[in-house]
DNA sequence: CGTAACCTTGATTAAGATCAATTCTCGTGG
DNA sequence: CCACGAGAATTGATCTTAATCAAGGTTACG
């Protein structure tokens, strides 16, 4: 694989080249299968992950089993950076667990590991990295916040919330409808609920005639009804 | 009041006499009462504030008119420095608000106002204080996965999770009871419910002989059963 | 074309929110 | 020092949402 790949990563933009065939060389990268464990949240914190091919979800099971999944991660962002952050200050041998699950969501789901130390020795030399990092950071803060306000509300208000989101990430301007990339179950489990409720809440949705469901796909047919329901 | 005073927040503790005055000159202090808004989330975003004296919550409210409070902030923590890293990579005078609503919990809470501007000057210089801040950022995601955790959790788990972590906190060894600082009604916003329910499952811990409650003191009367009831 | 994974539907249950009083507590002024 | 009144906390009765339990139906893929 190209290290140029990492060019692509927000991180690591603007370093040259032999500063990024330093990370390179000294970074494993990983293949892994669809429904493949990535870490566990009780598992030794060894660096952070970039994801080159595929996607990752990132989540938490409560006591009765339950499934929440806080992020999902696509190409050219990384994951499991805080650990390495937050320890920053202290004995960097500290023994610290990664702070959740991660498990690939497809197969082929291409990741480059990058270690503790080869991160400390990049960050040292680049001050710009530690500013994009800051700024990643802070994003995923506000994206973590939302994720708290949105549970605090009923599941009809999160899908409806979700649709609106989703389709305002579709660039192309005549879009009338989303494509889940998900399977129901995880976007029950994103959304805090379960498959049951979930199922419900769109038939419901479906029968007041503001969406259609097929399948993966969710047509969009009464906008401003969806964003009542999304926000009153 | 003495510039002196930035010396104990953790993110200025390493500038010098210098720094710490230009800081200090170009910020405001600021007094509020008990029960003060500092500011509110549809607000244009000015900077970040550092509480000197007094303790203040960030909170949201929910379109129902629930408020659930998303951290305390005690003296010399910062808080609402999200949107000024996030906003970092970006045009810095992009019209942000700030995240969530802040009200002061005291009379006489004095807090430093951190101007955008005033803020970047010293970050441009000070490669140490970035990190620091970055420390500070995941040690608040961090936090804030923690707080997704409990609220997936049903209420007397929450209490007796909060209950177990406030003993934790107190330094002298025999302390077998915690003492609220805030009111119930926060502490229910805080757990993520309401007065009346806040007050029956601690009515009940208190029936199972696992606690008394008297006032703000909450006496711990068999631990081992709470931490049952917390992890269980 | 068969089987497993995925999704939907129905009936039931439980946790906690809401509504409506009542009681407790504490600071203030008489 | 007491009395009053407002805000804080508690209690009870009821209602709502969504989780649980239990089947079916659909889809996709070898």
């Amino acid at each position: 694989m190209d290290k140029n790949i990492l060019k692509n990563v927000n991180l690591f933009s603007d370093l040259n080249e032999e500063e990024l065939g330093k990370i390179f060389s000294h970074s494993d990268i990983r293949t892994f299968g669809k429904g493949e464990m990535i870490f566990f949240d009780t598992e030794p914190y060894q660096g952070f992950y970039i994801v080159i091919e595929g996607s990752v979800k990132i989540f938490k099971i409560s006591k009765d089993g339950r499934e929440h999944i806080m992020h999902f991660i696509y190409p050219f962002n990384t994951f499991a950076e805080v650990p390495l952050l937050e320890q920053y200050e202290k004995i960097r041998n500290d023994k610290f667990t990664y702070p959740a699950n991660a498990m690939s969501l497809e197969k082929d789901t291409k990741l480059i590991l990058i270690r503790a130390n080869t991160f400390y020795n990049i960050v040292e030399k680049n001050r710009e990295i530690c500013l994009k990092m800051m700024s990643g950071l802070a994003k995923r803060l506000r994206h973590l916040n939302g994720y708290i306000e949105s549970i605090m509300q009923d599941v009809p208000k999160r899908i409806a919330k979700f649709i609106l989101t989703e389709q305002n990430k579709m660039s192309t301007e005549n879009k009338n409808h989303i494509e889940l990339n998900i399977s129901k179950h995880d976007l029950a489990a994103y959304l805090g609920t379960i498959d049951e409720t979930l199922s419900r809440a769109l038939k419901k949705l479906q029968e007041e005639n503001m969406i259609v469901v097929e399948g993966k796909i969710i047509k969009i047919r009464d906008k401003a009804a969806l964003m009542k329901v999304a926000s009153g």
